[in-house]
DNA sequence: GCCAACGTTGGC
DNA sequence: GCCAACGTTGGC
């Protein structure tokens, strides 16, 4: 899942303990949202960063629902052709499980030859919200000295 | 700041 | 349904 760190980072999840993934605005992303479980563990990626990368690993702590914002008229997410009885945007939930001590960086998931295939890793990969193959994430957790386990 | 790679919108 | 124009994402 990323996110541009000046917006929300790993910090700020890691301060705020939970918080909504609102405003995804893209319907394959928001269909891969719609498709995870609780207890279903993501990648916290730093997009536009310096370097961009994987930041940490969060958990999700509630399946898809209706993201609200898509209803706030002051909102920068309102959208106006969403109907009330008929949400066209959901959003999970995600709760801190860990930052890594460093990041791993883009381009050294792009160097490692067991990621070849990572979507992220892939040229023009825009999608915020994207699955990520079990062997892959491990990958990733290992090159993090991640404490977090994946089983 | 540039630009590739999309996704969306709306005229026809 | 097609496609040009436009907007967004995100690496570089």
């Amino acid at each position: 899942m990323k996110s541009e760190p000046d917006v929300y980072s790993i910090d700020h999840l890691e301060r705020d303990g939970t918080e909504s993934w609102d405003g995804v605005r893209n319907y394959q992303a928001r269909n891969f949202m719609r498709e995870m479980a609780v207890g279903d563990l993501a990648i916290f990626y730093h997009s536009s960063a310096k370097p961009p990368g994987a930041a940490g690993v969060c958990e999700i702590s509630r399946e898809a629902y209706p993201d609200g914002s898509q209803f706030d008229e002051n909102s920068k997410y309102y959208d106006p052709k969403s109907k009330k009885e008929d949400p066209r945007w959901s959003m999970v939930d995600v709760s801190f499980v860990e930052k890594f001590e460093e990041a791993v960086s883009l381009q050294a998931l792009k160097d490692d030859p067991t990621l070849e295939g990572m979507r992220v890793t892939q040229k023009g990969s825009r999608l915020s919200v994207q699955p990520v193959e079990k062997a892959h994430f491990k990958r990733v957790l290992k090159m993090a000295n991640a404490r977090t386990k994946l089983h």
